[in-house]
DNA sequence: CTGAATCCTAGCTGATACTG
DNA sequence: CAGTATCAGCTAGGATTCAG
């Protein structure tokens, strides 16, 4: 995942294949949007304009990008009701909600070190 | 973490510091860089130059500018002994090591639904 | 309401060269 | 070896506007 080994040989074409596409992928998720999105989503089914009210700061343009990313990875599921005006409403698929959970990790780890940052942000800072 | 509620009432006041300071927190670690650093760490200590051998297709200035980071946050210790040629040595602290198990839990994500992801793509592509 | 496209800016990023 | 500075290219990201 993390570093890659070449060594030339040719049955290291699917590892090396699969390993670039682990860092695309990575790369993809590894953003504060997308993953704050699948948070947001959590167990819900929500719509465009909820998710938008519920991430504090995130415009409307990097919300449809992230969602279309995550819509293309298959973390997210997009079911459009041909309203009017329409009706589209996200949610998390089997994966996403998989992803979720590490992502709850990430958010607790956060709350539960932020004393210790803090005083460590001021240690340093100095 | 992912929503803000402000009612403006004065006892909300740390609240929202609190959670202002978690997004900071949050947007700093959640790029590919930081966490792909924190993931080769894992629970050795290792040199800068090692490091970036070890982290495919980082560079120098990626590096440095997220090793800074990562020690101001304490998520990594920094130890300099003034030889010649300069050592220096990366080590996770206890927060870096706790992080760094639900890092390795996103990876271990990835690579249980790679499969799922690339036909999620192809499905998309179309 | 949802979403696409455009424009525009700030900031990230890599490459390179220089210091201790 | 490790770190800093500088420069140039590019991309992320916001604001706005138009369409379905």
């Amino acid at each position: 995942m993390v570093t890659k080994q070449f060594t030339g040989s040719p049955e290291d074409a699917d590892l090396a294949r699969a390993d670039s596409l682990a860092r695309e992928i990575f790369a993809d998720l590894a953003n504060k949007w997308a993953l704050l999105i699948v948070e947001a989503l959590g167990d819900d089914t929500l719509r465009f304009s909820d998710l938008r009210r519920g991430i504090d700061g995130i415009s409307h343009k990097m919300l449809t990008q992230n969602l279309r990313m995550l819509e293309r990875n298959g973390l997210v599921e997009r079911a459009v009701h041909p309203t009017v005006p329409p009706r589209v409403e996200y949610t998390l698929t089997e994966p996403g909600r998989a992803l979720r959970e590490t992502v709850a990790g990430m958010c607790d780890w956060t709350s539960r070190y932020l004393p210790h940052i803090e005083t460590a942000r001021r240690r340093f800072d100095t």
